[in-house]
Parts: C-alpha cells; sequence; structure tokens
DNA sequence: ACCCTGTGTGCAACCGGTTGCATGCGAGGT
DNA sequence: ACCTCGCATGCAACCGGTTGCACACAGGGT
C-alpha cells in the first residue's frame, strides 16, 4: 500500500528537505537540528523505510557483513563436528548482530586463498573467518594483503586466531585416565593434518610420559570427529585384538560411537573401559553413560573470533587467542575393579 | 603488488574498450565479439578482478542472497534440534551456493514480521527462508506483499512450504511401538505450538485408535527437542510413577535423553522398554542401543527449500511439498519379554 | 553509386545512498 | 548599520556496476 517510499528521496520529498539531510538524519549526524532529525526518524520509521544495502556498500565501500567459512571433508562430512558446529554457530551469528554485521556462510569443498578472496575483493564481506584445519602458506599469504582474516586452529603469524587450550585438554584427559588405574590408554584423533589434534596428541605423549606410562604406537588411530569413525576405529582395534583398559577421543561424538562399538563386543564404558571425549557438547551429558570430556568454551570461542576480527578491521591488530579447557568428569571414565 | 585492478574501468583501460563492454564481456552478453570477450576475461582472470557485488546489486536490484532464519528458543536453545540443523544447513548452503547465490543467516530471539522484512525491504536478500515454528498472521501478510518466503511448518496459505509428512511419521512410530507388544506408549513431543508436533501426535493418536488401544493423558508431554528435555521428561514420568513400556520421542536427541533417564532409574531401553525416535541424525545410530527413529530426508527438505524459493522469486510460483517419511528399526525399540 | 542490414562498440543515464563544500540565515559584537 | 561567525541545510559529485540507444563500419543486394 505504501510502496511509494523506498528511498531516501521519498522521504526527502514528503519531510520537505533534501536528500542529504534525510541521509545525515537516518544516521544520527550532528549536523543535523533535533528537530528535523526526530521529524525525519519518524516518517522514515512509519513508512518502514530500509536503506538499500547495496547502495550503501557501494557509497561506504563496506557491507557490514562477515562470512564464515567451515570446510566440508570426504563425503560431504563436516569437519566441524555436528553440534561444536551449531553450538559455535550460535554464538558467531548473536555477536556478529550485537555488532551490526550480517553472518554469511559457506562450505566450500575445499578452502583455497581464491575462495576466500573472492568474498574480501569482491566486496561481499568485510572480513572472513575461517574454521578448521584448511590453513596453509597460501592463506597466509592472503592475509598479508587483506589483513581481514580470522582462523581456528594453526594460523600462521599473520592472521588473527583463536583456539581453545589443545594441549593441556590431552594432557588432562590423559592423565585423569591414567588416575583411573588405566594402564594402556588409546589415542583416537581427529583428522590427521589438523593442527588441534597434534596438540591433543602432544598433550597425551607428555601425559603418558609423566606418569611413566610406555607409549604403544598401535594405540593410536584417526578419525574424522562423527559418531561412525568412532564405532568403526574402536571395532578395528577389538578385532585386531589390540588391549586397552582406556581411551581419550578427540570429540564426544567419536567417544559416543566408540562406547557403542564397545558394548557391542561385550564391554561397558565406565567399568571395564574408561572413556573420555572432547568438547562437552550439549548430548554429553545424557549419553549413556554420561560423558567424561575435556570442555571447550565455545561460545567464548565464537565471541573471541567475531571479536578480534573486528577488531583486526578496525586498526589492523593481530591477536592470538588460546582459551582455557576443563575436565568434567562423568561416568563414562570410571574403572570398577 | 595489483591492487590498481579493482573496477571494470580499470580494466577497459588496460584492454583499450569501454565500461559498457568490459561489463558485456564479463557477463558473457552475446553482443560482443567472441575474441574481444575472451580477451577481456583473460584480463579480469589475469588480475584476479572481481566485481563489486554492491554496484551490483544496486545496479539490478538484485542481491543473489537468500537468508536463513532459524529462530532461537528460551535459554536461546535451537529450536530446531542440533544435528537436524547442521545437516539442514549443509544441503540448504550446498543448493544456495549451485545456484549461484549466497546464504545469510540469522537467528532472531522470536521471529517477527519486521525482522524478516527488513532483509527483504533493504535489498540485502531476494528472499528468505524461516525454519520453525514461528508462522503467524503477520508472516502470510508479509508473503501477499512481497511473494518471496518459504517456510518449515504450518505455513499460511500464500507461502511456499516443505516438510516432512510428520502425521506419518507419528503414525508408523506409534503402530511400531504397538506391534512391538507395548500396552501403553508415552508420546514426548517438541515445541507443544508447533506444527510438526501437532501432527506427529495426530499420528500418535490415530495409530492407537486403529489399534484400539485407549488413550492416557498421563502419557503425554512436551519438551524442546533437546536431549536435557527428553531427560527431564522421563525422569517426571518415572518420579510420578506413570507406567509406559513404549515411549515416541518427537526428536532424536529426546529419545537419547530418555534412554539416559530410563538407564538411571533401572530400566532398559530394547529391553524392557522400546524407544522410538524422529529425523534419523547421524548419531541415532552409533548411540546406546542404536535408536529406531523415523527418518526424514533432510537433504531433501534443504535441497526442496531453495528450489521452491528461487522459483517463487522467478515466476511467483506456491509450491507446497510434503516428503516421505521412513521407519528404520534398530535396537532401541525391541521389547525382550 | 546507393541504400539497407547487421554486427560490434561507446556514450551517458541510472540504481540509492554518502559527503565535501557552498550557502542562507539569525544572533552577537563593535 | 555592518561585519563576523556558526548552525542547519542544500547542491552536486561520487561509489562501480548495467543497459537503452546511438553510431560506425563492413558487406550484400539493387
Amino acid at each position: 500500500m505504501k510502496k511509494r517510499v523506498n528511498t531516501i528521496a521519498d522521504i526527502a520529498v514528503i519531510a520537505g528537505v533534501s536528500k542529504s539531510t534525510v541521509s545525515r538524519a537516518l544516521n544520527n549526524s550532528p549536523l543535523i537540528s533535533t528537530d528535523t532529525r526526530e521529524r525525519i526518524q519518524e516518517i522514515a520509521d512509519h513508512h518502514h523505510f530500509e536503506a538499500h544495502k547495496g547502495a550503501q556498500a557501494l557509497s561506504l565501500n563496506k557491507s557490514k557483513t562477515l562470512a564464515l567459512i567451515s570446510p566440508l571433508g570426504e563425503d560431504d562430512e563436516n569437519i566441524i563436528n555436528d553440534p561444536f558446529l551449531t553450538e559455535l554457530l550460535k554464538s558467531v551469528i548473536k555477536t556478529t548482530a550485537n555488532n551490526g554485521y550480517d553472518l554469511l556462510i559457506s562450505q566450500p569443498k575445499i578452502q583455497s586463498a581464491r575462495e576466500i578472496l573472492r568474498y574480501l575483493e569482491s566486496n561481499r564481506t568485510d572480513g572472513v573467518m575461517i574454521l578448521g584445519c584448511g590453513i596453509n602458506e597460501v592463506l597466509s599469504g592472503v592475509a598479508k594483503e587483506g589483513g581481514v582474516i580470522t582462523a581456528g586452529a594453526d594460523a600462521p603469524a599473520n592472521l588473527c586466531s583463536v583456539d581453545c587450550d589443545n594441549k593441556q585438554g590431552g594432557y588432562l584427559a590423559t592423565e585423569h585416565l591414567v588416575q583411573q588405574g588405566c594402564k594402556r590408554v588409546a589415542f583416537l584423533g581427529g583428522i590427521q593434518t589438523g593442527g588441534e589434534t597434534a596438540l591433543r596428541y602432544q598433550g597425551y605423549l607428555d601425559a603418558l610420559k609423566k606418569n611413566g606410562i610406555i607409549f604403544d604406537e598401535q594405540l593410536v588411530k584417526f578419525g574424522d570427529y562423527t559418531g561412525r569413525a568412532g564405532y568403526q576405529r574402536v571395532t578395528q582395534w577389538l578385532s585386531e585384538g589390540v588391549e586397552f583398559d582406556g581411551l581419550f577421543s578427540c570429540s564426544d561424538l567419536m567417544a559416543i560411537g566408540a562406547i557403542e562399538a564397545l558394548r557391542e563386543n561385550g564391554r561397558v564404558a565406565g567399568k571395564d573401559t574408561a572413556v573420555v571425549g572432547f568438547d562437552d557438547i550439549p548430548m554429553a551429558e545424557y549419553s549413556s553413560p554420561p560423558l567424561t570430556t575435556i570442555r571447550q568454551d565455545i561460545e567464548r570461542i565464537g565471541a573471541t573470533m567475531v571479536n578480534s576480527l573486528l577488531q583486526n578491521l578496525q586498526n589492523g591488530a593481530i591477536t592470538k587467542t588460546i582459551l582455557p579447557v576443563e575436565l568434567v568428569i562423568r561416568k563414562s571414565s570410571i574403572l570398577k575393579k
């Protein structure tokens, strides 16, 4: 009914002022008198006026949009495991919106520098957040030019980055298992090339060493963070006849899959085998048995990503954040003799 | 190093032609001779040229972007349960990208018509996809003006919509439980006001009736699709002394939480209590015990949403799609006498 | 030689905002 | 009465694409 009012020019006519005045009024410029400003804002409001974002982007050379890129692995599987991704996304969306930005999301098959640059060079987005592992030299080159990229794991020096303390997580999990009385602790990693897994593995090794437990490479396998992978790897171990009484899994999802595999082979997590996961996804508390895990503060990771990126856009600051992790003990890691 | 080439005007100079020619060449206009076109494309490619999206949006009055809106409930909880959301997202992202569109995502606290219109009226996006329940008369008004909105559940007549066959799902799940020998089948719904839950409940009632089982309203509770909700509701039932030997849960996550609650009370799903979930999230197969569930083809739902919306943008067509569901039988729903 | 047609390119306006600079106007100082 | 200054507003250029229309030029038909 009031389709007529689409541009600031329309409002200018109604208010009997010029385009510039309307523009300034809507942007709360102090140049405009309070009277005029309020009158114009009221008119705009009344007509449900919304500024054309494309025009603004063109004029300001800013899109007020950030992109989140989370690559897909083999089989179109999420490399970042599902519930972790939703939690993170929730927090990223919220923080982004609170800062007046929109969020674009993309899941390229492989993340190439080109893919990422496209968003920036087309002024499609002001900044890009990259999740997951695929960060390589190409990307570090990218960052040098744009200076506007944030990453998740093992980032090149010239990129902002946020991550939890993976090494400490691996250490805490493993030490806890040893303290429960485990003599042979298996390590189930995520994507082998990923930085997180490498760090957690390091923590695992440290804890073994410190507690005088000898390392056995038979006890190390890698998956892709999914429940299926956990199930399959444990099934393999069991069919190979590999002995273990403790398991540290690099994701809760894999841990849950692992527990099911144990069960099918007549073993019980939280009784004859102690299991610790990683992430503390919401379901960890309600799985059977409730899962001991390393908690990451996912919300804080998301918020920090956005904030660091916005800072970087403002002043070029490069921030590297490592957030603490916490061991959450539930029933899955108990050994009953 | 080659920051010089940012606009089509720059390319025009290099190629010794006019802006218009460059624009047409890059858009594969047949007006341009093959020679010129290829030469220009090569130059653009070589300089990593990317067109300014804001300028294009302004000029074409099209943003080539779709928005996905998934509201948050109480406690900032995802109303659509986590793994379901990631699966859907994956498919939506993919289909959107395949059609040359970008995807914007947003999680408003409550979805109001205003919130949604903002995206459209600012030309921020060409279309909006709405997930979840909050679709009311306001939105149907919205659609009348814009004609560009797709929804998930109980949509007004003037909106495109996609959903699985919820009623049939409820029916299949309940009938299966009855066939397993259950005499008292509990119903654990999702958000009570949501259309999906109402339909699944209808299917539940139909199946009871058809099989001559009397309905007991004590056996009906509602949650918010999360594992926590499943756990709490079942704990309530048990502490209230309500008897049941079968449970149909409107999400897999709630089912998993429910199973854990049973276990803590000395009962075993897949033995003394039969449990059926809904969704068939990836983890259903690897939980303990593996979960019998109603499978939705999530990927297809996502793809259909995008395609219907794009159709609608092209020709205003209003499509209503209901996709089939399938009962997937695993161990959780077996009753051993 | 003349016109006609079609092909390939350029000109300039336009999309809807933002902003540097100019201008008009009233109040205050001498 | 005149000059100055500052506040509120308008003018017009600009951001970087797209596109209707005009035009130049070559080749073919009479």
